[in-house]
Order: structure tokens, then sequence, then C-alpha cells
DNA sequence: TATATTTATTTGGTTAACCAAATTTTATAT
DNA sequence: ATATAAAATTTGGTTAACCAAATAAATATA
């Protein structure tokens, strides 16, 4: 009757690999405490079984830092995650903004075959809701380039096609003004001032501040 | 990060139930425990917890039953063991024998509206792919009723519609012998000696135990 | 360099679910 | 009615994940 024992671990393996892959900041017991909202010390004790488990290792200054197998776990969480995402807002009909929570208990469902029958199902999607890349079953995930809004040309036709900050506030905003992953717009002018970005979209203006805009990625 | 907590508490409803409506036995802690299969002491100390909550009642004579409560509980699982039994067969290309385990994992995923949608996603079947009801949101559960094939006429076309016994082996063994829910067939002889019932299916005649003809269950 | 601050670690808890073995209660059979 | 068997309960554990508070070690700052 036990199959859930591994929810925690699984949490923490998602967690340190979206750290790492973050910034180039190292990991320490302090930066993945907060992001699992955990008292530092229990962190302290799963590392120290996640490492006898041989799925990260601590290194000399104590940075925490996934193993090969660690890295392979966490992209396997990944993908059901993103593939449920997926599921449930092509099939279920959820706002991409409403899918996380549930993808979070999804993703722990333990069965390899069900993960590579849904993503048949689902028509083998490369991208999540958010336009994240979705890791094939071997774990490779092919890297999506992408630039910032703020960084791109203007006058050129431009597709949204991933967001730098997926917080529950910026999906809503988005939603608010009507931007969503796929939409194509045009930038106008781009004020120097406050950095701000304006743009044409579905034949309106827009305008973005620059932190709205720094968190929009587009195609390269 | 605590979400699945209630596993447990979820099983031992759904076993619950499950005993009381199979006989009218009543049942005690050494049955529950055995169903479960855990330890009579784990099992005490949950019922009462579980008494506590006003899930389950301790009759005088030990009985333990669940109270309204505990039963509308039970039938929100079973609606959800089941409309997930049916996603896996008919969205996923599962066989009907294959999807229980799953099924048991998926079901407690904690989400109404996703069980909502999951059901209008499907269809709103009524039963699952082995032939049972599928609980309405309220956890209203229309009886279907039934008859063992060895109780039913000779001669008339009469259709499959439940099993009387869903373990792995009689799953396969229907699976083998080609025989499924939603079969038709008739019956053209019925072996007083034995009891065996002999039935065209499919334009060939089949012979069937009488342990297999008193588990496959016919409209009535 | 000495002090302050941050980070890591240890220590001594907790709760939920589990178990085995001993004991008590209840039911059954002779 | 008593021995026996069965069921219920108690007792004293375990493990996984968590926490707060104290301490130690490392790092930064004055």
């Amino acid at each position: 009757m036990q199959h859930f024992i591994h929810h925690s671990e699984e949490n923490y393996l998602k967690t340190l690999f979206k750290l790492e892959n973050k910034q180039d900041k190292k990991v320490n017991n302090v930066a993945l405490s907060k992001a699992l909202d955990l008292n530092p010390a229990t962190v302290l004790e799963m590392v120290r079984k996640m490492n006898d488990r041989k799925l990260v290792e601590v290194l000399g200054d104590k940075t925490i830092r996934l193993t090969e197998k660690g890295k392979k776990k966490a992209l396997q969480i990944i993908r059901r995650h993103r593939l449920w995402e997926v599921f449930l807002v092509e099939k279920l009909d959820y706002k991409w903004n409403e899918v996380h929570d549930l993808a979070e208990q999804l993703e722990h469902i333990e069965s390899d075959d069900l993960v590579k029958r849904l993503e048949l199902f689902l028509g083998s999607p490369s991208v999540d809701p958010h336009g994240d890349p979705i890791p094939d079953e071997h774990g490779k995930m092919k890297k999506i380039k992408t630039q910032a809004l703020t960084e791109a040309p203007l006058k050129k036709k431009i597709t949204i096609v991933a967001l730098g900050n997926s917080s529950d506030e910026f999906l809503k905003y988005l939603d608010k003004i009507g931007l969503a992953i796929g939409d194509t717009l045009v930038i106008s002018d781009l004020e120097d001032f406050d950095k701000s970005v304006t743009v044409l979209h579905k034949k309106k203006p827009l305008t973005l501040s620059k932190e709205v805009a720094s968190s929009l990625l587009v195609a390269v």
C-alpha cells in the first residue's frame, strides 16, 4: 500500500534542478530551504539521504548539486509535469494559469508507460502551455533560444514563445491584457526613458512596462 | 507542501464501502485489516481517528460502519477511480484489466473541479470499463440490476454488463477466451451435472464453468 | 584582526502510519 | 459452566518528514 513515498524526494529534485538552471548561482542549503519553504535542518537531513542514493553531491564549499542520475530523475518529473499541463489545458479546457497546482499533483503518478501514452495521446507536444520545452522519455530537453522582448528588433513580426516568470500574478496580468503564448506582435516603439515597450498586438497598440516586457520571451 | 496526506484515509473509506456493500456481512476490525492488508492495531488506531472525524461509527458489537459523511466521501473516491479508469481505457488505450493500479493512484488527486471536467471530457459515462456504475458528483450511484449468467433465461439474447469478480486472474481469463463487457450472447445449454453454461458468442459455442458463469453479470 | 552576520549542523522534539507481541475481552463449543 | 478460540486492545516499538532552538563554523565587515 506504500506507493506515495517519493513525493518529497521528487520535489527536492525538481526544485534543485530549477535552481541550478535559473542563474548559474550555486545552490546551498539556505537557497534550497527557501525555495522549498522548509526548515534548513529538514533539508540538510534529506540532502544527506539523497546523497546516499547518489542523487545529489555536496561539494567542498557545501554547494548542493544534482548528479547525472539526479538530473535524469528531475527531468522525468519536469516531463510529467509539463505533459499533464498540456493535458489540462488542451483536453480539460483549463486556462494556462490555472494548471500549475494540479500538475504538481499529477506529476507524482508513478508510471513511465502512462507518461508515454499520455504523450502520444497529446500528439507529442514539444512545449507546455507556458512555452517551456518538454523533455523526451530519456530526459533530453532541447533548449529553446529566446530573447526578452526588450532585446528584440523593432518593426519586425515576432512571436511570444515563453515566459521568464510564471508567477500567478504575472499570468493573470497577461490574461487581463489579452496576451498569450503564441501571439505575434510588432514592436512599434521603445521608450528610452523608462524602457517601456509599445507594441502592435491584434491591430491594437499596447504599452508594456520594462518589467513585463523583460519577462516576455520571443523566438530568436 | 503537504497535499498528500489523505491517501490512507481514502483507502480505508473505499475499502470499507466495498466491504459493506459486498455481502451484508458486518465489518469488524479483523475483516477490515485483512482487506487492507494491515495490522489490526494499525487499523484500530485509524478507525478511532476516523471516528473522531465522524467518518465511521463503531457499534456496540464492534461493527465498523461508515457514517453518511463517510459514505459520501467513499463514493467520491469511487467516482474518481472509475472516471480515471474510463480515461485510461478510452483515451490511452489501456486494456480494462491493466488500469486498476494506475486508477488507484489517480483517484487520490484532490480536485472536484478536475473530476467534473474529466467527466465532461469523457462524455459523462455511466459505467466504468468493468461495467460498474459511476457515482455522480453528489455521490449518487444508480444500482444496475443484474443477474448472474447462471440465472439468465435460455435462448434469449443477453448482454454482459458487469463482473462479479474483478480479480486480475479473472480479467485475464476473460481476455484469453475473448469475452468482454458489452458482448452479447445466447445461452444454448445449461448442464445440470456441473452447472456449466454453454453459450453462443460471436457465432461460436463457448462453454463456461459454473465459477465463471456465476461471475458474469447480465442485464436483467 | 576582532566583531558581526550568515550558513551549516546538531540536538531534541513532533505527527502520521505503520508493526509485533502481549494481554484482555468476547464468543464458541463442549 | 468452563476451556478454547477468536477478536479487540494495549504496549512499546519503527520510519519518513517535518520543526525550533542551540551551537559551531565560515564569511563578511568595520
